[in-house]
DNA sequence: GATGGTCTACGACAAGTGTCGTTGACATAT
DNA sequence: ATATGTCAACGACACTTGTCGTAGACCATC
């Protein structure tokens, strides 16, 4: 028989690994991008190959990251999902795991960690009013 | 000759994996504890064996993310860091990895992820003061 | 139409991770 | 003192991840 299959096959999507998420990123601030585009724009920084970087965006594609266009000789990757979207999760993930949940608790280290500029502590200032003002109603 | 090492073995502290972080949390909550203890305060939530906690928890201790006091016959596990610590490394990590190294972004991100507290937000508030008054010296 | 370049696909591989079974040491209760 | 239970250690295993080499398709240009 069969139990020690543990783990139940997460379909959708599993949360970008590390190699992934670099990739992602490129591509959010590229927009679409073919792969040589992709492995020149991280070369400078690693000495990875050509086919690493293809290999990558192959099983991204299978695992719904990122949607290919095959209509050229040379495929177009896209982000399958926004900055802003892959980014929460990210954030939940870890809030999750390592936060036991304390939103506040996250924003302090974030905060902590790497001053913030004039500007954004404002955009943050903001969030925090808008949100106050929310939770009168 | 050498290079394909690609990884520099980072000797320190290499992020804690998924199972190694749940553990870290209940020694963060219980304080120093036996493998069974911790065994028993996860196997509500997962359907893991015994010993694959054991296994883990020697992993740690070898990579350094725990202590192990073995003057008892069972050992006595604790954490190595303050959870603090830990999570402001977490933190730092995947602000650079997903958020461009932008605290502000991720900052927005958790607010959004989850609302806070009126008590959290108004520590939020004062740690935001206190970095405003700093810079302006 | 042969040569060389560029692309995808496929397979291999080492390392790391999580999972467990078994073993041998030790303790406890009968 | 024998049987029962608990514990740490070790080895095995499947799976994932990142990495690459090689092969086969396609396209130039000579």
């Amino acid at each position: 028989m069969f139990w020690h299959m543990s783990k139940p096959r997460r379909s959708s999507s599993p949360k970008p690994t590390e190699a992934e998420l670099e990739l992602l990123q490129i591509l959010w601030e590229r927009g679409p991008s073919t792969v040589r585009e992709m492995y020149e724009a991280l070369s400078g920084d690693k000495g990875t190959g050509y086919t690493t970087t293809l290999k990558i965006l192959q099983k991204m594609a299978e695992k719904g990251h990122v949607i290919r266009d095959e209509s050229e000789r040379s495929h177009v990757y896209r982000a399958a999902m926004k900055a802003e979207q892959t980014q929460r999760q990210l954030v939940q993930d870890l809030l999750q795991r390592a936060f036991r949940g304390s939103s506040a608790s996250l924003v302090v280290a974030a905060l902590n960690e790497k001053r913030a500029s004039a500007t954004e502590l404002a955009e943050i200032r903001e969030l925090l009013d808008e949100m106050e003002r929310e939770s009168k109603t």
